[in-house]
DNA sequence: GCACAAGATGCAAACGTTTTCATACAGAGG
DNA sequence: CCTCTGTATGAAAACGTTTGCATCTTGTGC
């Protein structure tokens, strides 16, 4: 059941097979009709690794995360997986469990031509480059998601980071907060650099000054969320409200909270990033940054296949919109916060 | 960059370069030494369509989930994903979406080469078959799992869910609790229907009648999770506990309690299935079966390169032991609840 | 010293496509 | 009637491996 099967069937040539199934305006109406009757009635389908081998192209993208199991990768790498399909492609998962060596792994695999091109959202380019030539140039088809990284001309889609978490700041400010502390997340995470940013400007730009105090570190996990509530829960002054860099964090920081009592928002605000779906369904439900999964996984597949297809595309950084969802963890600062 | 260019190097034939990457053993050690040489000093990567041309083997496992988004199955396909790289297999990741034209999408892939093998979490078999043939030998290497399609001799892998359902039963029941509500999943899981008879088993056992309006449909979703609660919260006798086929559900039935002011467990006991990760993090914390899904994902792996290796495993089912997790969502028969 | 086995290696033919180049034919313009 | 252009096809050469078979070498037992 090759393409010469088909030929023989058809009275044709391989070649007008071939031409037929991938550039049909090349050959005649007739002849195309009874090449298709022949490949529908034997059930044809043409071998990958004949055609692969010949064209060079595999037909997968490979897309590398940290962990799929989080809500936020999951989420992006399904839109990635729908809208590759749409476009003939297959994808191929890459989840680094957090280990370098894996994320160098899925990058051989694009160079091994098994993959034609890559989608990043791990913080590093796990390539070995000349650093005499252009990055750019030793690059294969790219785009780099989320943790973007600052390599210019690479393509790179995310929200606004620095954006979102200055939003969410300014509307704890506008809450009546003062002192609001920040939950960081993994200190290697571009992402966490940019929402400090974010937190920062706002905070300067109300004047106010930020006790080191307030800002403690975390990674982005639950636990690490719990840890860093208990510390600003130690502090002689407590913060009234509290950013986590993330939902998962937030929801650590809440757990804490009820543990020692405390009402939300009554006493203490809390507010999260990314908008999983657990975070409305919180008691309180989460106030947080809203980031389009979807959206920001079919974009960046999007850009990939622009270059996939020997387009450069012109705007290279897909910055997409995030959202502010006001939800029942967050609310006026307490008075005695105030007078304190 | 070819086989051709390391044999040139290293003074052998592509035969023998060939030979020391595949079969070491069949050549000797002083030309193995000066092939890997080669090998290593080019950074050469044998191309994998020339090999999978000649070999019919892909060296890729497709995985077909109908939501990746959802933590059992990102757990599940975490841990296959880490399996089958030990083995030198990539995972094509097939996200269904929940559309049966998918399925056979996916399926496809493995019957046109493109993957050696496919790991099936739907409750169906996306596959042409000849109904007059033995079913089995017309599948490809296959294995089924969580929502486990009962056909005999397919090889089979999950949680054992109607004694994971009739432990939960159990539990509740231990608790005081007579009237126990079920609130099911998907209609067409097989998982649904196995839980169901669990639930029944222990009711059946405890010599309790089970009024049919105490069970009610759901879908394994939050959304469905709060309609099925808003319902039983309706009914005249009100169930004084209830049993959500899964976490998410749970977690819906929870907000809505909590909507309405019902203090859980005093007035009323909540049980979920899956122990996803935020299972824990509920306020009140829930109470549910847990499934070991690295364990699942990797039993699945491994009983798909057994087939892979063209051994039929001697167990084709694997059933992986549950764990009852008791939190806070459930406590004993409220007084009033025994009395009425 | 000879036959024979065993161990290494090389030759060359696949595997199933795609695509360049050449050929064939038909129609148009002179 | 001849040439020219354009369209439709076919022949054949890749693409990069793997592997059956043949060959050559070396060692072993008699």
């Amino acid at each position: 059941m090759g393409i010469k099967d088909i030929a023989a069937l058809s009275g044709v040539s391989p070649a007008t097979v071939s031409r037929t199934l991938r550039n049909p305006e090349l050959v005649n109406k007739d002849t195309r009709k009874k090449v298709m009757k022949a490949v529908k009635e034997s059930g044809y389908r043409p071998n990958r690794f004949g055609s692969s081998l010949r064209t060079r192209q595999s037909g997968n993208i490979v897309v590398v995360m940290p962990d799929i199991t989080h809500q936020v990768n999951a989420g992006i790498i399904r839109a990635i997986e729908s809208e590759a399909q749409k476009h003939g492609y297959s994808v191929l998962l890459g989840d680094t469990q957090g280990l370098i060596e894996r994320e160098r792994h899925y990058a051989d695999m694009v160079n091994s031509g098994q993959a034609d091109g890559i989608l990043l959202f791990t913080p590093r380019l796990p390539f070995d480059v000349d650093p005499d030539q252009p990055l750019l140039k030793q690059l294969p088809p790219l785009v780099s998601g989320n943790e973007t990284i600052p390599v210019e001309g690479l393509c790179r889609v995310s929200v606004n980071n620095t954006a979102g978490a200055r939003a969410a700041t300014e509307y704890l400010l506008s809450l009546g907060h003062r002192r609001i502390a920040a939950v960081l997340g993994a200190s290697d995470a571009p992402s966490n650099q940019e929402r400090l940013d974010g937190y920062h400007q706002a905070m300067d730009e109300a004047g106010l000054q930020v006790d080191p105090q307030w800002i403690v570190a975390g990674d982005y996990s639950t636990d690490s969320g719990m840890a860093a509530m208990e510390k600003l829960l130690k502090l002689r002054q407590r913060p009234t409200a509290v950013f986590c860099f993330n939902d998962d964090m937030a929801i650590g920081a809440l757990n804490v909270l009820h543990q020692y009592g405390f009402a939300i928002p009554q006493d203490i605000s809390v507010m999260g990033f990314d908008d999983i779906r657990y975070a409305a369904l919180m008691r309180p439900a989460l106030t947080t940054i809203h980031q389009p999964l979807e959206d920001i996984g079919r974009a960046a597949m999007q850009l990939l296949l622009e270059q996939l297809n020997g387009r450069q595309p012109k705007n290279n950084y897909v910055e997409l919109p995030f959202e502010l969802i006001v939800r029942q963890s967050t609310g006026p600062v307490p008075l005695q916060g105030e007078s304190e």
